[in-house]
DNA sequence: CCAACAGATCGTCGTCCAAC
DNA sequence: GTTGGACGACGATCTGTTGG
């Protein structure tokens, strides 16, 4: 490093540093720029945000990073350190400030796969059968697991969306595009009686599963939110988890994720259950696949050779 | 009228996932 | 394998309802 380089560093405070960093536009995502942000001022506040630069060592970093997020998860660890590294780098190739690096033992960790939190089949079709959850939560539930659909996914539909005769329902992704989700005949029983109103009338428009109480003045949500029917407004994804959670102790992820896992029990072909998951990796629905021994031992069964009677 | 309650929402941080 | 934008999780807090 050259000695001006090196000189105009050592003037430079870590906060000082951070916030050169965070002012320059890198992204136009507002929430990329937050993530590097907690993450750098997080690292700055346990380092001391007035210290030099230049003076803070390679280990302290490594050791800042171990405390903060040295027993998160792989995914949190790695994108934490990925945005201190960013800094650090930008500081030296950009700046040509002095200033440490991270340490080649704050290594980047394995994001293991093998976690994916999905419940027995007999665990679903259990809660799905109980007497004491409501028409709602039952319908929603029922729907999740069918469709293996996520839950904003799900929340998002209108009455108007629902094809019920084809049993499924457009979903919009991300790039615009429309993808279908498709249910069985559990959830085809269920809808018709959750878009019942008390009249006897059905409801035709608006979204397809509504909070219970009257949108609060105050936090009056979109038009596009609320029930031309009945003045309710759309049931959020919030509320819909802590429903779950409260009956059941589930996560709504976890309907989707064991949706896809039995499925890959059933030795349905992942190209069929990324069509059903709308995966677009085959890596990521690959995470749900986990062959049990029977289907290990079946399969095996294919290499021995025939056995031939004489 | 008040306190307890529960549904709904907010603020913030953690995790997922698909493009590269 | 890496990255960063999108989305989920969860405790805290707000708000209307209910029973006394």
């Amino acid at each position: 490093m050259p000695k001006v380089a090196a000189l105009r560093g050592g003037h430079i405070t870590l906060a000082a540093a951070a916030d050169a960093f965070l002012a320059t536009p890198r992204t136009a995502n507002p929430n990329t720029h937050r993530a590097y942000a907690s993450a750098i001022d997080r690292v700055i506040a346990l380092l001391g945000r007035d210290r030099p630069l230049a003076e803070v060592a390679d280990a302290e970093i490594g050791a800042a990073l171990t405390e903060l997020w040295g027993r998160c998860a792989p995914a949190t660890w790695n994108r934490n350190r990925a945005a201190v590294t960013s800094w650090l780098i930008w500081c030296q190739t950009k700046k040509h400030w002095a200033a440490p690096s991270v340490p080649a033992d704050a290594e980047r960790r394995k994001e293991s796969a093998d976690e994916t939190r999905a419940v027995a089949k007999t665990t679903i079709h259990r809660l799905l059968s109980r007497r004491d959850i409501p028409l709602r939560e039952k319908t929603l539930w029922r729907m999740l697991y069918e469709t293996a659909a996520r839950a904003t996914e799900i929340l998002a539909l209108n009455v108007e969306d629902l094809d019920l005769e084809h049993r499924r329902a457009p979903v919009r992704s991300k790039g615009g595009a429309i993808e279908w989700v498709y249910w069985d005949s559990g959830t085809s029983h269920l809808l018709p009686r959750l878009l019942r109103l008390p009249d006897g009338s059905t409801r035709t428009h608006g979204p397809v599963f509504l909070s219970e109480r009257r949108p609060v003045p105050a936090r009056r949500p979109g038009a596009g939110d609320i029930c031309p029917h009945t003045g309710r407004a759309r049931l959020g994804y919030d509320r819909a988890r802590v429903l779950l959670d409260t009956y059941a102790g589930l996560d709504l992820h976890q309907l989707r994720h064991s949706a896809a896992t039995h499925l890959g029990e059933a030795e349905v072909p992942l190209q069929l259950i990324m069509g059903k998951t709308r995966h677009k990796n085959p890596r990521t629905a690959m995470r749900y696949v986990k062959p049990g021994p029977e289907a290990i031992a079946k399969a095996t069964e294919v290499l021995a050779p025939r056995r031939r009677t004489h």
